[in-house]
RNA sequence: GGCCCCAUGGUCAAGCGGUUAAGACAUCGCCCUUUCACGGCGGUAACACGGGUUCAAAUCCCGUUGGGGUCACCA
């Protein structure tokens, strides 16, 4: 068996769709998986939309999400040029595409953008059958007028020349056979007017010349493969494993598109996931592990995965569960790597002089993606305006008396307290609901509200006192002290 | 509309002729607890429908319904 090559060749148009991140990471995966080898081509045949950025985009993410390419235009590996825009300078795509037109499969067309929008237009009006297909006007020229209107200089166009009679069948190892009738095959174009090769065109010979042995996409292609296999046949080229992938869609089960806010990587990126966990998402969506389990690293992944579990009904990306796995990436983070995640949205909310990493370390269970940190700590920075009745809690039964009785009573001692860790603040306040005979809620709950203003915080009464120090709690707790008194 | 694809809880999903129909997210409840999280325990919740085939169907076949995709000199 020949060795398994695979190949991402994404079009640098823009930001780099969740859908062509997991085509790119099973393309990555069939390859790791069988010790073959990953390439990366780029598909720029579009100059109209080619932008680029884009190609900055595709290297990052790539690089960021640990997709590492054993081939592509930075590492020659004997098959290129990667770019399809170089590969065209040598005129190949016009060569290919000449052979099928002298082999009858393809063939010259002159027809203007105005005739095919009007045989679109007519086709619609028309009862009966409604195929929007290109007519084969320009099958019947002959060759010497082809050659006059070349030599005339005339826009042309190659189209490929499909039966209209028979079948196709296309195998893809996930959908199965699919067969089509060739009438339906519309004469799609395999070199624009400009020279460049179509995508459909480019691929298929690229596919070929640089030996693909599988090839993932999105199942938005399905309807278009039998082409692709006719021209395989037109050629004589043996048929790469197709491997087509189900749709990822929105919560409304249509395509992911932009206006979600989270169709990209980069979307997602800047929402704070983490790579790891997008990449660990993302397989899932329409493929699942023979073992029952969910977080995987990419490395893992490559040792598990089988393309052959891929599903076939469509996947709604679920942006609830993306925030879990993330959380959970995040728990696990390695201690330094995640303070350079943390540290700089702490510093961006809190200016004043506290430890930034003690507020690290409190949030670090409590955020599912790391902007969700700054509504969680910003009373460090500025103690909220909050009310009185806070300090009324009925479980942890507390009121307004005894919450003053505490904070009027723990001031002194937290101001004269030696050893201010959060050890020490502890045992301090142990020692006094031991001697009070009182319960923990009741010295520690208004503790926490005087302090924090908030009704919810990352961390107890000790961690917080800890962090914002003698001086700032004990100008708060004075503040609570005011308040209460006011209110009885 | 033509063509193609799909169909297990709200979501991701296991399941490949015989199961009490897994698991995860979400949701609800309980425990832990100085709040919130974390962690632990438990609950609610699914085979779209109708025909076959078979001793036996979520699993195979046909149809219906529903959903999606695609119909460019874009990829």
């Amino acid at each position: 068996m020949s060795k398994v090559r695979t190949r991402f060749a994404p079009s640098p148009t823009g930001r780099m769709h969740v859908g062509n991140l997991r085509t790119a990471l099973y393309e990555y995966l069939i390859a790791r998986h069988a010790q073959g080898t990953f390439v990366l081509r780029i598909e720029d045949t579009d100059q109209e939309r080619f932008v680029p950025e884009a190609l900055d985009i595709i290297y990052n993410t790539m690089k960021l999400t640990g997709l590492d390419h054993d081939e592509g235009p930075d590492k020659d590996g004997g098959y290129g040029p990667y770019i399809q825009s170089e590969r065209m300078k040598s005129g190949m795509y016009l060569e290919y595409a000449k052979q099928l037109v002298e082999k009858g499969e393809a063939y010259y067309c002159f027809c203007t953008k105005e005739r095919l929008d009007s045989l679109r237009a007519s086709d619609k009006t028309e009862d009966g059958k409604e195929i929007a297909k290109y007519d084969k006007h320009c099958l019947s020229l002959s060759k010497e007028e082809v050659e006059k209107n070349l030599a005339a200089g005339m826009p042309y166009v190659i189209r490929q020349n499909n039966p209209s009679e028979g079948t196709t069948t296309f195998k893809d190892a996930i959908y199965g056979d699919i067969t089509v009738e060739n009438e339906e095959l519309d004469d799609m174009i395999l070199i624009k007017s400009d020279g460049y090769p179509t995508y459909n065109f480019a691929n298929v010979v690229d596919d070929h010349l640089m030996e693909i042995t599988h090839v993932v996409r999105g199942n938005e292609y399905l309807s278009s493969a039998p082409k692709y296999n006719r021209l395989y046949q037109a050629f004589g080229w043996e048929v790469p494993e197709y491997v087509h992938c189900p749709i990822i869609t929105d919560e409304n089960h249509k395509k992911l598109a932009k206006r979600s806010g989270h169709s990209s990587v980069e979307d997602l990126l800047e929402q704070g996931f983490l790579p790891e966990a997008i990449i660990n998402f993302v397989a899932l969506l329409g493929w699942s592990p023979s073992e029952d389990r969910e977080l995987y690293t990419l490395k893992e992944l490559e040792e598990a995965f089988d393309y052959h579990h891929i599903n076939k009904a469509p996947a709604v990306f679920d942006i609830v569960k993306l925030r879990w796995m993330n959380g959970e990436y995040i728990k696990n983070m390695e201690e330094e790597r995640y303070y350079t995640y943390a540290l700089p949205i702490i510093e961006e909310v809190v200016t004043r002089d506290m430890d930034k990493k003690k507020i690290a370390d409190l949030v670090k269970t409590r955020i599912e993606v790391f902007p969700d940190i700054r509504e969680k700590i910003d009373f460090f920075q500025e103690l909220p305006e909050y009310e009185v009745s806070m300090y009324t809690h009925k479980k942890m039964k507390t009121n307004s008396e005894n919450s003053l009785m505490v904070l009027k009573e723990m001031l002194p001692r937290l101001e004269a307290l030696e050893d201010y860790s959060r050890e020490g603040i502890e045992s301090l306040c142990k020692e006094y609901i031991a001697e009070k005979e009182i319960k923990n809620g009741v010295c520690l709950w208004p503790l926490r509200t005087a302090v924090s203003g908030k009704q919810m915080t990352p961390g107890g009464a000790y961690e917080l006192i800890e962090i914002l120090g003698r001086e700032e709690t004990a100008a708060r707790i004075r503040k609570g002290i005011a308040m209460l008194e006011a209110s009885v």
